[in-house]
DNA sequence: TATCAACACGAAACCGTTTTCGTTTCATAT
DNA sequence: ATATGAAACGAAAACGGTTTCGTGTTGATA
């Protein structure tokens, strides 16, 4: 059913190298040959087959992209940005989640390392920045594979990397809130080793510094992971009288709304609400949320190109790597005054 | 930095099939030489290549999931359930996203089938239902690569199949809402030529002429596509008095919920709401929002399980196939009476 | 001492391409 | 008649493995 050069050798009674030449419109072949190769090819459908190529090239055109999670809106965007730009340029994308797990990041990786991906694409697990354990990275690297870290990033890696401003992100928000006239604005975010969440905390605090309403300590909530932790955010709001709420992603953020809602408060008349992740979340509910979005397509879009530049480019005498930050951009909606 | 056989073969001054052996730990090689070779590989980290192994086996253990979006909830659950089940039999997942275009699936469809993969899953974009042209499909059954279809699927094409039984899913919730004394009740769907729209649209119809209620045409919402037409819905709205509304999707829920709240109507005491898609859109909403389950996650599970078996199943002289259907679950949430 | 099996290993084909480097043939120039 | 060169093609190596089928050596057996 797949016809092989060798099929067609045979079947026209000439060499393989001919075929492939002839295919390739070689000037070293006559019109004649070519001819009749490339119309015996056309017709029996002939397809280069991808795997030898990639074993004669050393280059399989494909990107490995690890990442945590695949069904949280912003993951998905960077994966669309990711796809768009590299089937643009012929590449083809394999997806590997590590669902938050070292072992499963580091077991993953391996897997394609070895031959099945020309780079690779990451945002590390909670736990590898948790252990800050760096070394299937490291191998990676130094095996020679081009590597681009995105959103969750190390420095301990030599990389190319792509982020977004988060510290700024959270800046601006809480700028916002504050300059509508809160005086005691809550944060929620998980805890500080996921690089993101500590440079959005860091962020609120600047602000609150800088407009000299001071950090009040327990008017922060940190939770052990992005998953929903519906207890522990009934208890903060159970103690805590705030007047807006900066969430570090968009579901907290939902939740903390409904929370308020049922206890009667008023958004954003009582209560402003700004989260991070402009996704469908943040759109449809209600009242619609301020968000800082992060651009994911985009980062996407670049995380693709500066790998696969660097995967076509010619080996430099000297590597050089770069880091890409995006501005994050405020979403008005409904959850705030405007 | 890459080790590979005739490295080793030329370091231990053997050849290349007893360094091969060796590492197998094949019966014909003596333990010194094992021991030799093994502990030579495990220095160096040799790991064998596996675009090689792939040639030569003519088994890519990849496979390619080709979907028309990656940022509907239902999508990415399949997607992490396919990722899951296919990791754990040590299988790759190359995503390719149609973007609900016909060239789009063409295409990437064509760069998998040369080799990159050993069978696809995919459920189909909503142009190639339009079009009704599933050739692309048929040459590549035809070759011999197995394909899975789930969700929108097509009854042109002789492969295995997973879907839910939409028909019973639009049924249950129409009935719910019956039960509940709902005299007008409206669907919000989409064109007919996906094949969910129309099965569910089916249920519906089937729900309301069982229970003697009769179908009012003019209560059915018919969307050309599955994004948000937001003028449509607010028109209808206008134009429309019902106290219940299914939709096909929780995005025309979660909006219609929203349009029906900025009307001053109470959910559910004045109206009530049943999405299709249990998602955090769904889940988060406020009032939460009853919906149709679809188990995505389950579905990628058995649509990866399905494609592998068959793609290491031996060839059986008759080729048979099969239609998994699941059953939908009605996720009781405050968007109706309970 | 001749025979034979077991043992340990190597040569080579093969997977499907690409590409370099011949080699043959024939026409042209000398 | 001979040297030269281009045109057209083929042989073979290479990519990195796996696997079949030898083959040489050893020790035991008849």
């Amino acid at each position: 059913m797949k016809i092989t050069l060798k099929d067609i050798a045979r079947e026209l009674e000439v060499s393989i190298s001919t075929v492939s030449k002839a295919l390739k419109n070689s000037e070293e072949i006559s019109r004649d040959t070519k001819e009749k190769v490339q119309a015996f090819a056309k017709l029996y459908n002939y397809k280069p087959n991808n795997i030898a190529i990639s074993l004669k090239n050393k280059r399989t055109k494909n990107i490995g992209v690890v990442i945590p999670d695949i069904v949280h809106h912003f993951f998905t965007t960077v994966i669309r940005g990711i796809e768009k730009y590299a089937n643009a340029r012929g590449y083809n994308v394999i997806v590997c989640l590590s669902e938050e797990s070292f072992d499963k990041e580091v077991i993953n990786m391996e897997m394609l390392a070895n031959g099945s991906i020309d780079g690779f694409i990451m945002s590390l697990s909670s736990e590898t920045q948790q252990k800050a354990d760096y070394n299937h990275l490291k191998e990676v690297t130094e095996q020679g594979i081009p590597v681009v870290l995105f959103d969750r990033i190390t420095n301990e890696i030599d990389c190319d990397k792509v982020i977004i401003d988060d510290e700024l992100g959270a800046y601006m928000a809480t700028k916002r809130l504050i300059d509508e006239g809160r005086k005691k604005i809550a944060l929620i975010t998980t805890d500080d080793y996921l690089s993101v969440s500590k440079a959005r905390t860091m962020g609120y605090r600047k602000a609150l510094i800088e407009s000299g309403l001071g950090v009040d300590e327990s008017r922060i909530l940190k939770l052990s992971s992005m998953e929903m932790d519906e207890e522990r955010i009934k208890d903060f709001f159970e103690t805590q009288k705030v007047d807006a709420v900066l969430c570090v992603n968009e579901i907290f953020a939902v939740y903390s709304m409904r929370l308020a809602q049922e206890k009667g408060l008023k958004i954003p008349e009582d209560i402003s609400f700004i989260g991070f992740t402009d996704g469908f979340l943040s759109k449809y509910a209600y009242p619609s949320l301020t968000v800082v979005a992060q651009h994911g397509e985009k980062m996407g879009e670049i995380s693709a190109q500066m790998l696969i530049d660097k995967v076509e480019g010619e080996k430099e005498e000297e590597e050089t790597f770069q880091t890409k930050t995006l501005e994050p951009t405020l979403v008005i909606r409904d959850s705030i005054f405007h």
